[in-house]
RNA sequence: GCGCCCGUAGCUCAGUUGGAUAGAGCGUCGGACUUCGAAUCCGCAGGCCGCAGGUUCGAAUCCUGCCGGGCGUACCA
């Protein structure tokens, strides 16, 4: 039982249900009771709207039933101090000081898992992200994608779920052949020939890198031979190579994928036509103007679209019709997709997609992160892929720093813009919030370092402290108890709405508390009860930053 | 045209399953280091939550319309 929250919940659930079984076809198991903390501290500790919400089951007024809640509360081990009810009927509650001891007890009783929690029963799930197209380096947008997918995947597994983190690669389709005809074309030029590179093929700086590679690989063999001849060694080599830098860079920004998954091994498998043959016997798939249609208008979206085009060839959302289709034959309880908002005309006919495949619509969670506007000095860095003007992933890993670059990246929600200019990312650097919260986590190690130069020693037992906690009386002190003990209830909020973003906030604020609480209090004094408590607490808190770093994939220096 | 996302302090953004007096960082200005790390802290200023209606005990949050920005709207991927 994870202490106080839970706790606090769980003695108005007790409360409420004999309310509720008064009455006829109520469902106290459906019953979900909302603990806010109010932003006014004469409000308590945490308030509950659960008597206004019952007003209209029970046909009463809310503060007549609060009053009835407030009757039926039992509370034997005295966690709360004082029940009110205010304003239209909320009830206010204010916690008995000493109940918050047990969220520092529940830290040390498993320091590193604190947090972590059951609500996904192990239930298998699957985050897809970055999945960028083979034909070039990362850039920053990927890079977004990329922490928010990883996070995510960590906030799943702190939460009880089983997770593996898939990258799907757009390995077919002519955009291959351009890839390959690109590299073929710059290796021409590194035999001396002098060519006219083509429109609409990758120019990046990056393929001339690769030819250069390639002709030290394979020497001249490949000089003036036709295209066609040797097409698919030159779009292989491209691909691996470009991959495996792919893959670098997302290690090298922390990230690691467990499953690469091919779109050409679809093919190659024939479950692109299986997928539309089990559609079709569904009775969604039908054919006209010698193409053959999905009709995903049977599940909401605006217009049926293509999957075998009149010449044959089938469309990349076929390939993607075979691929959930796969995702869910692996027995995922539920996918992450997180695609680029640029795809966003898109997610409606998946979700189609995967309700015609006999899954629920919401098996399939669609993520969209937005883009990312790369600025320097202000001014907007023009990104393209095929023009080969663009700034790199790792180019920004170098120069900004994966713990910054992470965090700037997760402290806002995925589906706001964001504007990341390289110059400000650099010059405020010592301003940047990760630095802050890094600080106050070096600063704690320092507090540490100094209690062990002096002999003090710390207390670490979960059961009956060393120390007598009740000596922590200072608001802050409390505040910060309090604070820590909702950190399981920000992991719980980050996995349902799927946003990351609660903990960096999170962080700043349990931080911020604590640097005010240093500024005003001693921690190392005279008086050993009292540091010994507070070196309790201190210790609390620094696990706690430890681990929400953790789950962002953010250092935690013990020095900076 | 239609669809999706966004519009909150000078700037960048939280808060949007409806809750009490709308928050933080940066920036401005003014304070705090003989004592555990000043990459810190304390304080001041800053708002018709894009606009207008509606729903109700209560709206930044939900509904409708409008304005402004982004993206999408392929038998491309």
């Amino acid at each position: 039982m994870i202490p106080v929250r839970s706790q606090i919940i769980q003695l108005l659930a007790d409360a409420v249900a004999p309310l509720l079984e008064a009455i006829e076809g109520a469902t106290p198991a459906g019953l979900n009771i909302e603990l806010d903390i109010p932003k006014a501290a004469q409000h308590g500790d945490y308030a509950t709207n659960v008597a206004m919400s019952l007003t209209r089951q029970l046909k009463r007024n809310p503060r007549e039933i609060a009053a009835q809640i407030i009757a039926n509360l039992k509370d034997p081990e005295g966690i709360i101090g004082k029940v009110e009810i205010a304003g239209p009927g909320f009830i206010n509650i204010f916690v008995q000081p000493r109940a918050w001891h047990g969220v520092l007890k529940d830290i040390y009783r498993e320091p590193g898992t604190y947090g972590r929690q059951d609500i996904g029963a192990g239930k298998k799930v699957q985050v897809e992200f970055v999945s960028a197209n083979p034909t070039g380096p990362l850039h920053i947008g990927h890079g977004r994608g990329a922490a928010t997918g990883d996070v995510l995947a960590r906030i799943l597994m702190a939460c009880g779920f089983q997770v593996e983190r898939e990258y799907y690669i757009n390995d077919a389709g002519n955009q291959m052949d351009t890839l390959g005809r690109s590299l073929y074309y710059r290796y021409q030029e590194v035999m001396g020939e002098s060519i006219e590179f083509p429109d609409a093929h990758y120019q990046g700086e990056y393929m001339r890198d690769l030819a250069r590679d390639f002709a030290q690989e394979v020497g001249r063999q490949y000089h003036r031979t036709p295209l066609e001849e040797v097409l698919p060694i030159f779009t292989r080599y491209a691909g691996d190579r470009i991959l495996a830098g792919i893959r670098d860079d997302l290690n090298a920004f922390g990230v690691t994928i467990d499953h690469w998954f091919s779109e050409q091994s679809l093919h190659d498998a024939d479950a692109v036509r299986k997928t539309m043959d089990e559609l079709e016997a569904r009775g969604y798939i039908y054919e006209e103007e010698g193409a053959r249609w999905f009709r995903s208008t049977a599940f909401g979206d605006e217009k049926d679209r293509v999957v075998i085009r009149a010449n044959g060839v089938s469309t990349y959302f076929a390939s993607d019709l075979a691929y959930h289709k796969n995702k869910f034959s692996r027995g995922f309880d539920f996918v992450v997709d997180i695609w680029g908002a640029d795809h966003h005309g898109y997610v409606e006919r998946m979700l189609a997609g995967v309700e015609a495949m006999g899954r629920a619509r919401s098996d399939l969670k669609i993520i969209l992160v937005q883009l990312v506007n790369l600025l320097r000095g202000g001014a907007p860095v023009a990104m393209s892929t095929r023009s080969g003007e663009f700034v790199t992933l790792r180019e920004v890993l170098d120069e900004v720093g994966k713990d910054a670059c992470r965090f700037i990246f997760l402290t806002r929600r995925s589906d706001s813009q964001l504007d990341f200019d390289l110059d400000v990312a650099k010059m405020q650097s010592n301003d940047n919030p990760v630095y802050y919260v890094q600080y106050a986590h070096a600063r704690l190690c320092s507090i540490f370092d100094v209690a062990r130069e002096r002999g003090i020693a710390c207390g670490d037992s979960p059961d009956g402290p060393p120390c007598n906690l009740d000596r922590l009386v200072e608001g802050q002190e409390l505040e910060i108890m309090k604070l820590l003990g909702e950190y399981p209830a920000v992991l719980a909020n980050c996995a349902s709405a799927l946003q990351p973003h609660f903990i960096p906030y999170y962080l700043h604020e349990l931080v911020s508390l604590f640097h005010s609480y240093y500024n005003r209090n001693r921690i190392l004094g005279d008086d050993n009860e009292l540091t010994q408590a507070r070196l309790y607490l201190a210790g609390a808190v620094r696990q706690v930053i430890r681990n929400a770093l953790e789950l962002l994939g953010v250092g935690a220096p013990e020095k900076m």
